[in-house]
DNA sequence: GTGAATGAAAT
DNA sequence: ATTTCATTCAC
């Protein structure tokens, strides 16, 4: 029986993490780190575990090897496809009996305690993630160049989505996410349940620095998915059919986007209250591609919702009704007004390019210019973690992406791809993130048309590639910008950042392209 | 209360 | 094939 992360080899010289924890904190856990840094509840002896992890130096640098359990031996001549996704780790019950006992009582809350899952399973922490797997020869995702993402890239992820605008992550998902990868390998199993209580059990366990690093980028992320839905609201579905989304709709849901109200009672007085709706349309893309005046990257492009919640975001100072109509080119107007929500293309870009600031966070930075450094970003190498203080050696242009393989970036927008949608581009998307993120896949595939999108979108789509056509005539600036400043750079509004006159002016010099190994 | 991610497990 | 689950946090 072979160890999960038996491949993930310790190497005796990454200790920067703890070097860079105070050791106060650092102490706070070890009375109790024997070594593991795990324990089990009942059920389980620690001697079954690999005593060569008891070193204290080092905490647990990968979960111990599991032994054979019983259920293992019985089903010891099925083959297994991988290491991963196994069932029979030291954490998984002995039993086949299912995780959950299904209660013939009214489903409870979340809140209450009773939990259904297993706890036998789930390994008792005495340091947060960050020490425990900080050895492990698995990537941090890239969290700092996940909330950075592109307004095209998020744009896209809506468009795959099928409109959808998702909620952005907040701090504990973006650390559970970062850490999902090692809390699995961690616990030796694949179990998304076990994980999140091992990262609910951790975060809290995390040192002030870290989490405020998993703060900072959860406001970014705010920040940037505000920009890059400038309409979004969010407005969670009172009704308790519970959707199972996955980026599709109800038929009902889908319904609302191409239909208008004919009360133009848009969201309510419903029995039910339809599901919350939170596509964007892509008819508007043509729309004020970079009209924002306070903003040099984020514009209203595809910001505009043809949908009730974008009624609903609309301004309280309406006085009308919300309601919203479409026009035989699927723009969106109210047909008692008869105005369209849309304003006319402004194409004011070019004046407003102020600057990316690239404030913050020097944990944003990947060079290491704080104690806050590193962490899977690109330019780190996948061992680097989230405070890793070794100084870097390599340039911003150079980086790794998550197996260790450099990723180079070159010029990307120049004249020949100048007017091609950037996004169309098969590089565009490359970057470390995006390998970490199995749903990113179609970033490196065409779009689709009319297949997966709503029917009602596809005409829009072709206005959707038109003006990201004309778009790209003002540059991709955004991305241009995060491209040249790695993927780390902050995107604040000038209002709220005090010295934006004070950052450098983006520059087609800047520009990379990406290219992978 | 909902939904942000996620994928095994349950239905 | 679809839903549930487990977590924290922000609506």
């Amino acid at each position: 029986m072979t160890s999960v992360s038996a491949n993930s080899e310790p190497s005796p010289s990454r200790d920067f993490y703890l070097d860079s924890v105070p050791r106060d904190y650092r102490q706070q856990y070890q009375p109790e780190a024997k070594g593991l840094g795990l324990y089990q509840n009942e059920g389980y002896a620690p001697d079954g575990y690999m005593p060569a992890y008891q070193d204290e130096a080092h905490y647990v640098h990968n979960p111990p090897t599991p032994r054979s359990n019983t259920d293992d031996g019985m089903r010891a001549g099925r083959a297994r496809s991988n290491t991963r996704g196994r069932t029979d780790s030291p954490f998984a019950s002995s039993s086949p009996k299912s995780r959950v006992s299904h209660s013939p009582m009214p489903r409870r809350g979340r809140k209450d305690k009773k939990s259904k899952l297993d706890k036998s399973k789930m390994p008792k922490l005495t340091a947060p993630l960050s020490v425990l797997t900080k050895d492990m020869d698995v990537a941090l995702r890239d969290i700092g160049a996940w909330v950075n993402r592109s307004r095209e890239e998020r744009h896209q992820e809506v468009l795959k989505r099928n409109g959808y605008v998702t909620r952005p992550m907040n701090s504990f998902m973006l650390y559970r996410s970062a850490y999902a990868e090692r809390t699995k390998q961690w616990c030796l199993q694949n179990n998304h349940q076990i994980v999140s209580s091992v990262s609910g059990a951790s975060w809290p366990m995390e040192s002030p620095e870290v989490r405020e690093q998993f703060n900072e980028w959860a406001r970014i992320e705010r920040t940037n998915h505000s920009a890059a839905h400038p309409q979004y609201k969010f407005s969670p579905s009172k009704s308790s059919s519970k959707r199972g989304r996955k980026g599709e709709f109800s038929d009902d849901e889908a319904a609302s986007l191409d239909m208008e109200d004919p009360d133009g009672d848009y969201a309510g007085s419903r029995v039910k209250r339809r599901p919350r709706d939170n596509r964007e349309s892509p008819y508007l893309s043509h729309n004020d591609p970079f009209a924002s005046t306070h903003h040099p990257y984020y514009g209203n492009q595809f910001g505009v919702y043809a949908s009730p919640e974008y009624q609903q975001a609309m301004p309280a100072s309406r006085t009308q009704p919300p309601n919203v109509a479409y026009d035989q080119y699927g723009h969106p107007y109210d047909p008692h007004t008869h105005r369209y929500y849309v304003q006319q293309p402004q194409y004011t870009y070019s004046h407003d390019q102020q600057a990316v600031r690239v404030p913050t966070p020097a944990s944003m930075t990947g060079t290491g210019s704080t104690s806050l450094g590193g962490f899977g970003m690109p330019g780190s190498s996948n061992t680097d973690d989230l405070f890793n203080t070794s100084p870097r050696t390599q340039t911003p242009m150079q980086g790794f992406n998550g197996y260790g393989r450099p990723v180079y970036f070159a010029q990307q927008h120049q004249q020949p791809s100048e007017h091609v949608p950037a996004f169309h581009q098969p590089q565009y998307h490359q970057n470390a993130t995006q390998r970490h993120a199995s749903h990113h896949q179609y970033s490196q595939q065409p779009l689709q048309t009319s297949q997966t999108v709503d029917p009602s979108l596809s005409v829009a789509f072709a206005d959707f590639q038109a003006a990201a056509e004309a778009a790209t005539n003002h540059k991709n600036h955004f991305d241009n910008a995060l491209g040249g400043s790695f993927g780390h750079t902050d995107y604040y509004d000038q209002h709220t950042s005090p010295n934006t006159s004070l950052a450098p002016h983006w520059s087609p010099t800047d520009e990379f392209k990406k290219t992978e190994f």
